[in-house]
DNA sequence: CCAGAATGCGAGCGACCGCTCGTGTTTGTC
DNA sequence: GACAAACACGAGCGGTCGCTCGCATTCTGG
């Protein structure tokens, strides 16, 4: 909702204790132009990338002009910007909070599988995400708000996670966060790249290995390590 | 090493029947001078990724004049085309045909752990194929290489996976092939992003997914499933 | 030794990109 | 209806990028 607020301090730096932004009043006619805005530019950006999407092929797909463009957002990184957070709320109001408590009492199979469905049907209702998460290509500071994005997500994962394994280090649950993201995208990306049966098996496939990732962990929480002995159970 | 080939038929078609590419007779200091653009390229690529690396900035690294990239390349995807080529060939020479050939008496772990190590030592001497293979950031075909590469990868892993579940339908073979090559590729991002002993933690990790993922698979292998009745072994 | 091929240079062309600015139109307010 | 603010336009500015071209230099075969 900060769509406006570099442009004035352009020219000449403000006065210093300007810092109250003037929210710049908007007509009803401005917040569709920048709802279209974000639609167009999620869809360009969904078919050609960040770095490539011009925003005058943004304006051309909103059926507007450059300059009007540049009226709702100062410069091409905000679109991202505006466009990744309105994602996070989307998120947020999507999700609710269900997904931070999770009963231990639940097996694992289940949260796992309820988590990953939720987090597949977001991701295929808004193709962006995708597009923002994985490749920004950054141009070398995007990763400002990008980092806000992938922050927020490990956050999420290591809440659902620290109900699962209460009594592992810190670090050890950060890591294992990490993993899973990882191991969430790497699955998310076959999985948009499949149709129908296929696309479903994938989804399994990811539940699968996730699932058994975590078992084994899991598994430390009763004091049995059930694995044939594999390397380390707690890495490092 | 088809280095040469676009550029003479640019201009006008060449004559039907001239496919024969007269080869272009390089000299020694030729030689060297593609070998330090390729190397410059590797660097810029590395740091800058593909798009936004200039030519003009992978010359300037090289220490030569645009004019000398373009005596030796046609364009720029060549330079990428041509180092992925080279890196499959280094590839190809460093892990020999000792990757192919499985003992399906070998525990599962030491084949994946000597898989992912090697792999993992690969990709760390050359950075490059990360960033080639990674976030290529297609600006519309160099797919056509990329997915060389790319598929080259899968036929590999497909060969080592089919000694480990040689009764396994084709399709679900190649599934759990792009399933290990986009588990492993989500490992070894967080793999380069770690350095000294949390780097080694997560390389672990890496190992836990897989074998933890393919074992169950293997377990078919032998008549028996193991797991706790979790969703479908043998996917869709 | 010399003709011609291979190599090397670097200013600059054309295209596109992010973004601006002067100008005109719509909208809300009194 | 008058006036200002918000909105809309689109030519075009400054810059970069991929790539070219004319010309100088170095190598090599005869």
């Amino acid at each position: 909702m900060f769509v406006n607020r570099v442009r004035e301090s352009w020219g000449k730096r403000v006065a210093e204790s300007q810092e109250k932004e003037q929210p710049r009043r908007r007509q009803a006619r401005g917040e569709r132009r920048i709802a279209q805005l974000l639609e167009a530019a999620a869809s360009v950006f969904c078919t050609t990338g960040y770095t490539a999407a011009s925003t005058n092929a943004i304006a051309r797909e909103a059926g507007v002009s450059p300059g009007t463009l540049y009226q709702f957002f100062p410069n091409k990184e905000a679109i991202a910007i505006e466009l990744g957070d309105r994602l996070m709320h989307e998120m947020r109001d999507t999700f609710g909070e269900a997904l931070a408590p999770v009963d231990p009492a639940t097996p694992l199979e289940e949260a796992v599988g309820a988590a990953v469905d939720r987090f597949i049907a977001f991701n295929c209702d808004h193709p962006v995400f995708f597009a923002l998460m994985h490749g920004p290509d950054i141009p070398g500071h995007i990763a400002e708000e990008h980092d806000a994005l992938h922050a927020t997500l490990l956050a999420r994962i290591e809440g659902l996670l620290s109900s699962l394994l209460p009594d592992s280090p810190p670090a050890d649950l950060t890591r294992t966060a990490h993993m899973c993201l990882g191991l969430y995208k790497a699955g998310l990306e076959l999985v948009l790249g499949h149709e129908g049966a296929e696309r479903d098996a994938y989804v399994q496939e990811l539940k699968h290995v996730l699932i058994r990732y975590l078992e084994p962990l899991v598994g430390d929480r009763l004091g049995r390590v059930e694995g044939s002995g594999a390397g380390a159970t707690a890495a490092r």
